[in-house]
DNA sequence: ATGAAAGCGCTAACAG
DNA sequence: CTGTTAGCGCTTTCAT
């Protein structure tokens, strides 16, 4: 940390005391000082190029005016757009995001959530879904305000902001449905995340309602190649099915990617749906039908919500849903009239 | 920022005073400390449920232990494997990484180094790529060590890590030529940008080698949309061509985007070449022939760069220049035989 | 309108 | 081995 300017050089500079300067520093106290002097100090923290230590300031004031901001993988397409939407809203607001990246790894948030209390950040906004997060209740207990976004986390009392997880489930299988499928597969994430769950038990109720039979299996991780390996096996059982509803559009880029190397022609012989239309599902190929979760909003109003257990000091475990929609797209067509697509 | 609890309470609850208990909890001094009195600071602290203060710390030790990383936009793919990179090779030496999105608009960027330098980092690492960057001859006056990542900077000297554009390109060029591609046009990025200059000179100087006609276009931003529209002007003068080559993928993906809505194929009626090798790249349709350039061991060599400059406590402007690779993928194909591609 | 002084939580000499 | 003391850079009473 290289030796940077302080109140009392620029002090010193201007011929008056700290306090002076960081009254005419401070646009709250700037009007207290004679217009005079005040002019004078600008000037002399100009010159000698004075940047506040924001961190000396915090420990004074204690508040950070930051906002710890944890999400599982970066490199997820999903969270960079939630990022963006909670920024946008805390920026204005004077707040700063710190964000870290956990890896899905429970040790790295761990050490992700001691890493932001270390740093005091006034609340958290935790995208991570693991249920039983062990460290949900010790920060609950330490009373530092936390949202939930995406994915809910079990039993401890946090607002939670989420896509309409039922309604595009619903949309999706109504899609399939007039298309003319009637066996279909739900590929779902790991069962240990909340939208997982929902997902996948929404899918099972869905289909039976419709009138459709549904199976479920489960990937062991929301990621391409999972979806393709789960795919892989689903196609050597040469069960009777038409379509496939992915957990998540990572999971359905893979079971695209295990169709084509299987020389089968979607939507032609499979029709497949994901979820969440993440960035770039649209040049998949085919372009891939999908729910579209609004990601952008989701950050935002994590961000409002977290604002405001802050102003209110308290929070309670209200649920934001945010609506969602089907955007179709070229992965999903009329059901085969066989209905025997991988027995041919 | 709910009230944490302090050093000096859990010097009371162990019944010693505060210096001790920030020896026995330091692992660089705990040995000076009596084993016994250690382990009852420890209990107190595990009771207490304390969290050091890391600002307290820092402001007392003149050391963040924190670097700030500043790309120019989260929601670009090739951005978050390198910050993954970056964040690698820093956890294990104990140093965080401060993320600033600066959303590509120089007024942003210029808060983000103000907002990062009041939290006093110890170095910056910065990628985004506008020359004639107001700020760094601002932040090289502060004697703060930075290191350059993906794009060069102009006149300020700091370390460079990059992939190796010409060797890219060139291999660009010659994958075309021995398709038997005569005529191609280059898609260049905003010229202010040093990487976009270098690829299109590069570009210019091979295809002359190479005896290959080669025209230059110039998009206004890095982006799918800017390369749709340049293409879509491209294509109705109906100029005699057979490849594009793009400065970058996204500039690419909007290149295949407009040639579908034409209802021109590809490869057979045009063949298209991307750069970086974005993740998803893989997935377009047809799948972006591209040069791959290691996203994420720019991050780290950055990285370590920035910490050698840290430890030297001087820094030169290096250019660390990272090998690229050819990746053909199904964008890329023979050229047709009469060349008149845009006039059937 | 400005100065003096205290203190946020922590570490690092310096004593003992 | 442990306590005392000072001070990092800043804000905020309290005086003047």
């Amino acid at each position: 940390m290289p030796k940077q300017v302080t109140l009392s050089e620029v002090a010193t500079r201007a011929g008056v005391h700290v306090a002076t300067v960081s009254r005419a520093l401070n646009p709250a106290t700037r009007s207290i000082v004679n217009e005079k002097t005040a002019r004078r100090v600008e000037a002399a923290a100009k010159e000698l190029g004075y940047v506040p230590n924001i961190m000396a300031r915090s420990l004074r004031t204690q508040s950070t005016m930051t906002v710890g901001v944890i999400i599982p993988d970066l490199t997820n397409p999903i969270f960079p757009p939630m990022i963006r939407g909670i920024e946008n809203y805390l920026a204005p607001r004077g707040y700063t995001a710190l964000l870290s990246d956990s890896d899905g790894k429970a040790a790295l948030e761990r050490s992700a959530v001691t890493s932001l209390s270390e740093r005091r950040v006034d609340g958290f906004i935790i995208a991570t879904g693991l249920e039983q997060h062990p460290l949900l209740p010790t920060l609950f207990e330490s009373g530092v305000p936390v949202v939930l976004a995406n994915r809910g986390a079990g039993e401890v009392p946090y607002p939670l902001v989420t896509g309409n997880d039922e309604a595009g489930i619903q949309a999706a299988v109504s899609h399939l449905k007039e298309l003319g499928h009637r066996d279909v597969v739900h590929v779902a994430g790991p069962q240990s995340f909340s939208t997982s769950r929902i997902r996948a038990e929404t899918m099972v109720r869905a289909c039976e309602v419709a009138g459709m039979r549904c199976r479920v299996v489960e990937a062991t991780a929301l990621t391409a190649d999972e979806g393709e390996k789960v795919t892989d096996t689903l196609l050597a059982e040469k069960q009777n099915f038409t379509a496939i509803q992915a957990s998540t559009d990572l999971l359905a880029l893979g079971v695209l990617r295990s169709l084509r190397r299987h020389g089968m022609r979607c939507p032609e012989e499979m029709s497949v749906i994901g979820f969440n239309d993440m960035p770039f599902a649209e040049e998949f190929s085919p372009g891939l039908t999908t729910v579209r979760v609004p990601l952008e909003d989701i950050g935002t109003e994590s961000a409002r919500q977290l604002m405001r257990s802050l102003s209110e000091g308290s929070s309670s475990p209200i649920v934001v849903t945010l609506p969602v929609s089907l955007i179709v797209r070229a992965s999903t067509g009329q059901a085969p009239r066989a209905g025997v697509s991988t027995q041919p």
